[in-house]
DNA sequence: GAGTGGTCTAGACCACATA
DNA sequence: ATGTGGTCTAGACCACTCG
């Protein structure tokens, strides 16, 4: 016994946009919004496929993506089940501007430095360049409501962009590493806390020996190379990271 | 032209490992012990296909498993490529105790509390039960060679699962979770840091007031009810967070 | 133009869960 | 016993990259 008989897809198949995915997408739509119930099924593939017009590698294909992504379990001699919702909040390699924007926060940037330096044993170690190779040192201040939130401080390997003090000020570092046609692929992240220093303390307006977020950050294109090395501070007073993550099964 | 017509794979079709599986681990043993070169290419499907006797599609989800993971790389023209290696550290919803033990670390685990109590608003609101319901509430300390590391506080619904006293000093709550038979599938979390509170100080052998490292989890099964509730606090100089992250393509 | 991965088809048989 | 997803085949055509 299948249900949901009566959803509709429509599929168009003169379109660019591969039949695998208009399924998913529509799905997805009609999950969250609410046409397919948490905890429903979704009836099997085969009668699926079928009433689509389609086959079912291609029906299954649409599916395994909402699995991936977590909206959807499959078991084997049951069915497909959509998951009782939960906040879907990937884990995504984005930027804190990008964040601060989607929740309305206003961001602002302050650029405090833009230069070249011999790169530190860390920084190459990071960057893979030999130690003391020049490399891109960025230090930024990103507010929100006009309010100090980080303390951003990044080194990337020179001439892997140009990057310009106005579209450091408008925008997050990861659009701008996009927009020169790199494509992001992996980052290492580490989060831990410590305490302000005298220094931090006036820049993020926190007290002396506040604890702060801090979080490091290697990010690498999809040959491996990497893009990136930030060294980031945040005020935990502020901000806290927040991400969902799947069980690989 | 194609590279590694020389590497050897063994495939079993007697056995109940699937086909696509058997491939990919061991392609994924051939990058990792170096027999294929990072940045190097694969071969075309086609011929890898030809070559161990299976249809295309068999193959391609063996690879499609690799870039999943991270370690492939397939561009439309161009072919797949051994990504440049980097730390291999997929995030996972690992326990605390597992990873300090794969650390060799020597964890261990005091058991503070276990008993119920009724739940309190956000409780309630993460485990989605009534505010008020009992709910079972366990806390722990955290050791590592015997020093102290991080304070455990687990909420957890009523009959979900037996847990002793001397499970929990034994091993981690994820491992009883699933030796309960429960499949885990996501978690909502949120990394901060504050100061620690005259308690947390004697506990955790850090001055008052030192920065810690907090971690709220909800982790949920693959039924998508909310299977634990954690509110952790982490020695900030003993402890940090560390993990990779994919870009979703 | 040649070679690559991306998509799609129409079947088949098997393993597992449930009644 | 039935129904489900899991795996596998042997093709086909298309879109993209690069020389």
């Amino acid at each position: 016994m299948s249900t949901h008989r009566s959803l509709q897809f429509s599929l168009d198949r003169s379109s660019p946009v591969p039949l695998y995915y208009q399924l998913s997408q529509q799905l997805e739509a009609a999950i969250e919004q609410g046409g397919l119930a948490p905890g429903s099924l979704l009836g099997n593939e085969i009668d699926l496929a079928a009433r689509l017009g389609l086959s079912r590698p291609t029906v299954r294909q649409a599916i395994q993506s909402l699995v991936d992504k977590g909206l959807l379990v499959r078991r084997r001699g049951v069915g497909t089940q959509v998951l009782h919702s939960q906040v879907r909040r990937p884990l995504e390699l984005s930027s804190l501007y990008d964040d601060l924007e989607a929740a309305g926060q206003q961001p602002a940037t302050r650029v405090l430095l833009h230069t070249t330096e011999p790169a530190s044993a860390r920084v190459a170690a990071a960057l893979g360049v030999p130690e003391g190779a020049e490399v891109v040192l960025v230090e930024r201040l990103r507010l929100a409501h006009g309010e100090p939130m980080a303390h951003l401080r990044n080194h990337l390997p020179v001439g892997l962009l140009d990057l310009d003090g106005d579209g450091l000020a408008a925008t997050g570092l990861y659009r701008l590493i996009r927009a020169a046609g790199i494509t992001l692929h992996s980052a290492r992240q580490t989060v831990g806390a410590r305490a302000a220093t005298a220094a931090e303390s006036g820049l993020l307006a926190e007290p002396e020996g506040a604890p702060l977020l801090t979080m490091e950050r290697t990010t690498y294109d999809d040959t491996g190379r990497a893009v990136e090395f930030g060294s980031h501070v945040y005020r935990a007073s502020r901000y806290s990271f927040d991400f969902q993550l799947l069980v690989r099964p």
